[in-house]
DNA sequence: CTTGACTCTCCCCCTGGGGGAGACCTCACG
DNA sequence: CGTGAGGTCTCCCCCAGGGGGAGAGTCAAG
């Protein structure tokens, strides 16, 4: 017989824990002193805690592993026949490893992204440069509206093709001059591969060449004037901008907090030919 | 101004809940009535609000979440500056997440052996029957000792090859006669592909051919019967059995329950030439 | 017999809420 | 202006799965 000392350390459970199942009726001791009602175990008991610790470990609830010792004795302790709880515990589990994978590459998105765009700020002066870009690959809805329709537009690509997702999100324009209304511009991300477009939402690669670009930064209000700017040093080369216009979110409002709209970044990009 | 309802309404946050977060002062009330005690709260709150639902969603803890607003304001809510607190916490998720990943496992595992078991009891009689073993790819430990001792040597495999098994535990045994102490025996698991042997494990292939095999149905000491029968009937057909014979534990002691000795399965091969 | 190490019960604490009782408040309708 | 429905207040108890500690009683070895 073992004090419930004894038990502790044979077991590993903590005193504390052997007294709480106790209350809960998974665990009794084989004697309670009628005098001191000191707990004293045997040896089945010391296997019963081992069972009971190796359920705790695979996350059974105590309750749970109060139903499965009670049905293990009438099948001989048979696991065949608690398949049906492992089963069941077995998808609550995969529902929480769900959710957890999702709040990972969640927070994995918000620490690249602002990585990033740390880096940019220190990599890239604010200043019209002459780059070639590549071709790239893009989801992206097109349609009418005003600019604030993009953040509805993201969401669904997200949704959509959130799993390829390659890059930030950007902007194309296809109006040759600013308009409030009606402005005719579609949401994209570049994706990994190409996917089945639908619902609204189209895949295509978008033309590489030669560009004109500069870092914008600050509030979405103010990307006028960088408009004209980078406008004007197309016209001065002689050269002839190409629609659609591209503006790459590099960082805006965050998934958390709104953030500094000074501090927001964003990429603007003319192809000319 | 809203009312505590409202606000719920709004936020999709509980009454109660608002009512907790106000206490644990991470969501105070803009104005709190001083006749009527009733909360009431502005715009302002409402966002706030909103941040303490996503920062819930990622499952930062009231307390983290005290923080993380208190370093907030300091930084114009920029999210660059929680990055410590953001990684932090991604790790925290991280360690959850692979803890769920190895109960989600261990699960599959049981329930696959369980279900293994029946399939094999109904499918195939308890009768010595021939057939032609393939190669098989395994990692063993091959050592002199009693039968008992297995267990350890399964354990040091699992984690040693645990991604990589692809099979039910077996042993070989490459004594003539039945031995008990100083067995020369190797317990192994088949693997998917071949992996770097070290520390007393070999990796190697199980050469294939004709078969003789049983399945013995109960308690391992009863195992020198089915051995007897099987031997008689090589005997009788004249064949000469190959050495090292093998014994495959299709179902033994679970990781739970030590089960019922009368149900066990172990399938007995012995190659013959 | 003493003394130190165990053990007992009982109570409070943690997290992130939920349920409900009893009292009070607000607002719209008549 | 009264009234009634529905909101809101505080306060207390509840859940899981324990941890911490107080004060009193017990066990076993020297």
């Amino acid at each position: 017989m073992l004090s419930i000392g004894e038990l502790s350390k044979v077991t590993g459970l903590t005193v504390k824990t052997i007294r709480l199942y106790h209350d809960k009726a998974i665990l009794p001791p084989s004697v309670v002193s009628e005098e001191t009602g000191y707990r004293y175990y045997d040896a089945a008991s010391v296997e019963r805690a081992r069972i009971i610790k190796q359920l705790r470990d695979l996350d059974f609830s105590i309750a749970e592993i109060a139903a499965i010792l009670e049905a293990a004795p009438k099948t001989d302790g048979d696991e065949a026949d608690i398949v049906a709880f492992l089963e069941r515990h077995r998808d609550a589990i995969a529902n929480k490893l769900q959710r957890y994978e999702h709040i990972h590459s969640a927070l994995q998105t918000i620490i690249r992204t602002e990585k990033e765009a740390v880096m940019v700020t220190e990599a890239t002066p604010f200043e019209i440069e002459e780059k070639t870009l590549d071709e790239l690959l893009i989801a992206g809805i097109r349609a009418k509206g005003c600019y604030g329709d993009s953040g509805p537009r993201f969401k669904k690509l997200g949704r959509a093709v959130g799993r390829h997702i390659a890059g930030k999100p950007l902007n194309l324009y296809y109006d040759p001059e600013y308009k409030e209304k009606d402005a005719d511009f579609e949401s994209c991300f570049p994706i990994r591969k190409a996917v089945d477009g639908k619902d609204g939402i189209e895949v295509r690669k978008l033309e590489g060449g030669r560009c004109v670009t500069l870092l914008h930064r600050g509030p979405y209000e103010a990307l006028g004037r960088s408009y004209e700017k980078i406008f004007a040093h197309i016209r001065a080369k002689g050269l002839e901008p190409k629609l659609p216009s591209r503006e790459i979110y590099i960082k805006g409002p965050g998934m958390i907090f709104k953030g500094n709209p000074k501090k927001y970044l964003t990429e603007i990009q003319v192809l000319v030919g």
